[in-house]
DNA sequence: CATGAATGAGGATTCATTCAT
DNA sequence: AATGAATGAATCCTCATTCAT
């Protein structure tokens, strides 16, 4: 993960030395811009405050970044290659449709609890971005958002998940994993690990007591 | 709910007759603006935006609100009188905890669902609001948070809830609830009723096919 | 001509009163920036710079002009209307051919010697305009050149102008006109109709005693 | 003329040996410079530009050069130099005011078509020197004119020219020479020494038809 | 009340130039 | 001698807000 040195609030060591490898100052950039971005918002984030938080100058900023939409579609490459991966490693998950669909869940939050450029793309304004960059990045959520339903659907197939409205499913696990950057402090005593465990059987397992006697085996699906 | 009057992009009608009550006037700002902040955001809405949108001037808007925070905080205003409302009517329900549980769940998602100024309480950037109107809206969100606490620890003792990470529970629900506004559309075959049983349903209930033997009474509740 | 209050040092009195015509304040900024960019060229005058000439302040200028080109290309569009009603002019007289190249010569003068605009369209550089802006001027100085081609080739074919490289001549004559703005002083003694006459004359005539003997019909046309 | 390393899209080539002579470079550089600060002029061509040309680095410019300023005096003082050797050349020139006309008509043409430093001179703006070379220019250009209106002064006197506004003519001619560089393509079917000849003749000459009976050894000379 | 006009305070970006290696 | 990195000083432009009528 992040080493000491691009931790946001120390990015700046990277600006130390003038002959730093300039991928790890472009690395350095972007963690500060997207800690920033989700922070403040990219439109309340300047320049000037991310010049200052690496503690150099704006246009020392410009010899990395050839505009600040151009940091911003950093952040979003990094989330998109992060997802990317996780979203194959999900794909060779084996096991019943249930199994696959925790197994994607776990790995969507790793993508939101590790690293803060998975939030930018799931949590950021993707209008900012120019249109060609925003359509890839819409490409990618609605890849997201079809694979989980994929995985659901394989469950209600094989029996391991009950009928239901999958879209709907499917939104409210997205909008549950996606606001965990909003309250999950990596510092706090839950690792991610375990987070990821727990938060995915809240979702899927719910949180009521099921019914002893009667068989209850739909849920209703209106829509 | 929502007159004629009062729909964004028909809210210029209230500026149409010179002897309309200012107090229309002032809703039909709100309701432009709400719409206009949720779906641009704060910062990239100008006051000029809201003007045009509501075909008169800019220093006629200043006449209605002294700034644009002030419209800002409006916008809160409505949405945190709505949820009070809200949350009074759900404190009187009555039954299990599960069903006060689903009672609120329910209730908090009208308030996403009926009227953007709800969604505004929850999905604007509350960064933007002065400290005295944040600590405000800070303090309606953590009772909001807290309700939903206590009604599943309540579900919990009274056997209706399996026992679990009640915090984590509850950043849930309110993820999955509060990114409802960014795909439902008023318009579409589900109405909004329908809507909050069968995504309480989902949140509830999970979707995993109970296993038949093993008692499965307890889910795991880390941190 | 211009009036006093559109002389570009006294343009700034069109800003005197709040309440002034628009489209006059509009005129205003337009002539004191021709001049501007004429003395200082375009990329060397700021907006400040008009700005300041015009007292008043930067953002003032953008209630009028949505950008610095947005200025550009009303010089130049004053400068094209003005050109085209005098090619309008010019297509009517009647006469030889040479009358007519006289005609058209004198008429391109007056462009240049009446209004800022005509020679901001002949002396500024059309690659600041964007393409659609520079395609119709370049479209337009095309069809001027053609126009005076066309003239003198009508006075080789009617035996009023000897037989000789249209194509040179209309360059060394357009280049000869259009450098008049850079010398040409209105307040000078010489007032610009008789300039137009004096000039034509040099141009069409040339310098040289005609020999009086030889037949002197035809002057080199190489190329 | 040019050799092939120092035509501008080529001009790199004086950098690829590091032992080549520095003054080489140097010349290298002020030729990139010329030809793109005559066709993009000085304001936008950057120093970036310039180096980008010559596929070396912005600092190495300034191993050459002291600022881009200095580039710019360069340039003109090669044209400055070229268009002195032309002077003297045409001073030398016998024969009739008409002809010595002539002749120095055809040398300042050579000095537009033949290098691109003799444009500089006539056609950047010298508002970008430093008031010393800038004095220094212009006293040059004022030489030029005043030269050439010696010699017509000298043809009038002699009975070859016909009496007329010297100044005005002199402008005339300055003016169609300098915008030579403007259209003219050496790589057309016209050679530079024919385009003199017949350009010079299109000027002094005229394109009219001198008028047969009517004795005509005077043309219109007001101002 | 309403409106066209005007402004001060930023914010993104560029660029000539210099520094450290 | 040459380079990647860095910077200060503009410059264009936006926007919340206020004025004058």
């Amino acid at each position: 993960m992040a080493t000491s040195s691009t931790r946001p609030h120390q990015a700046h060591r990277a600006f130390a030395n003038r002959k730093r490898k300039p991928e790890l100052k472009r690395e350095a950039v972007l963690l500060t811009a997207a800690h920033l971005f989700l922070q403040e918002g990219y439109r309340r984030t300047s320049m000037e405050d991310i010049a200052d938080r690496l503690e150099i100058t704006k246009p020392a900023l410009y010899h990395y970044f050839s505009s600040k939409e151009d940091i911003l579609v950093g952040c979003y490459s990094h989330g998109i290659a992060n997802i990317l991966a996780r979203l194959d490693r999900a794909d060779k998950s084996s096991g019943s449709g249930l199994e696959r669909t925790r197994d994607f869940l776990r790995e969507w939050m790793d993508v939101i609890t590790t690293l803060e450029f998975g939030q930018c793309v799931v949590n950021l304004d993707d209008n900012e971005l120019r249109p060609a960059a925003r359509r890839e990045v819409r490409k990618l959520k609605r890849r997201m958002d079809r694979t989980l339903r994929e995985r659901i659907s394989e469950g209600v197939a094989d029996g391991t998940i009950r009928p239901c409205n999958v879209r709907l499913v499917a939104f409210a696990y997205g909008g549950a994993i996606n606001s965990i950057g909003t309250w999950y402090n990596p510092l706090g005593k839950m690792n991610h690990t375990e987070l990821a465990n727990v938060f995915t059987d809240i979702l899927v397992e719910g949180i009521s007591v099921p019914a002893p006697k009667k068989e209850r085996t739909k849920i209703s699906s209106g829509g």
